[in-house]
DNA sequence: CATAAACTAAACCGTACAGTACAGTTTTGG
DNA sequence: CCAAAACTGTACTGTACGGTTTAGTTTATG
């Protein structure tokens, strides 16, 4: 039968996502796991090889929450620059600074020295992110509405200035669920500074 | 007698350093940086009551890089505030994408979940900067070389940008030693996004 | 119902680790 | 030169973990 397997399965990811945003790969262990999941040790080792595969796998599904995200917050037409860039930069800032996503990043990067799942990682969204943002300024530079430049350093701007009043949580020792007006307000400032370097005409 | 006594010390936090940044809190053994140090386990646990204790003293010292960068690379009288900020990114980002403040940097947010290392190291290295950063802003405000503003945000979004092109070297797997032409490069670009930003005139 | 597959619980194995105990040796300071 | 302190090597304790095995039970399917 393919269905209970395949919720087992589900259930197996849902709960090791948890225990591994918890308390990182090394201090995780799979009889902790397997308690929360319910079933024992050997199901467990049933449906993953190891305990790294397991990780890996639970990696790479922190990864699908960026692309559905992407194919949908990247929808700007039938609007100007401006309101496009804030919707982006609201939507993306309350998906990767949600606590869940936060522990995600950790994982990323406390491991990146010892799997290169930290470079899979950011090659899938951080960078997946990158280029599509890219494109979608280069419409908005033939649209006129952007000042022609190397897209590429223009993306990764954008995004650093989204980033450059939220990043010190990633050291936070209980990152809160980010509140939508400071998201807003932040948006807002990087938004100002973006339209600064790349808007068409200076208007302050 | 303490010379004795001191140099040990140092050497066994030097020793712990390289073993910490290489393989991380929980995959470093105290038996590994004991054989590394020469000595045995006893006169380790005679200068440090416990890992945790070592590895709090280590990241703790990691800081030191930070302070003794800022007192010097801040001098920026006698220049223009391109040269300043040129001068300043420079010097900064050969340090903070260094092979080894990178590590310590991982480590910070890799234990940020546990024991509030983390947000310790940020608020002695990231913040100090950022606080010291808008304080010289605010003095180039006065003189007329920068827009009027709020100096914090200005510091933020002006390390923001001077981060944008490397910030994927956390994810690395290995992190080459920075070349100081690309560092020169990326500086320019964050220098220009700046100064479009806050610089006095537009002259673009 | 029969059969094969999936599941459970528990014990088990080998390994690795933090931290301690201790007996003997070296170094240090007066 | 001598006592105190620091150091060394090694063995040990207790614990925790990843992963395996086994023996028995449930569940789905033809």
């Amino acid at each position: 039968m393919k269905t209970k397997s395949e919720a087992r399965r589900r259930l197996i990811l849902d709960v090791a996502a948890d225990v591994f945003r918890e308390s990182g790969f090394e201090r995780s262990s799979m009889a902790e796991i397997c308690t929360r999941v319910g079933g024992s040790k050997a199901t467990l080792y049933n449906y993953f090889p190891s305990k790294e595969e397991l990780f890996l796998e639970v990696m790479l599904e922190g990864t699908k929450d960026h692309f559905c995200f992407l194919h949908q917050a990247l929808d700007w037409r039938n609007s100007s620059i401006r309101e496009a860039l804030t919707n982006f930069g609201e939507q993306l800032l309350m998906l990767i600074y949600s606590p869940s996503i936060i522990a995600v990043r950790r994982l990323a990067i406390a491991e990146s020295m010892r799997s290169g799942v930290g470079q899979d990682f950011y090659e899938r969204s951080r960078r997946k992110g990158e280029q599509l943002v890219a494109q979608h300024l280069q419409q908005a530079i033939d649209a006129g509405q952007l000042r022609n430049g190397d897209t590429h350093l223009m993306a990764v701007q954008w995004l650093a200035l989204l980033d450059a009043e939220l990043m010190e949580r990633l050291f936070w020792r209980d990152v809160p669920e980010p509140d939508f007006e400071h998201i807003q307000a932040v948006t807002g400032r990087a938004v100002n500074a973006f339209l600064a370097i790349w808007g068409p005409i200076d208007t302050h």
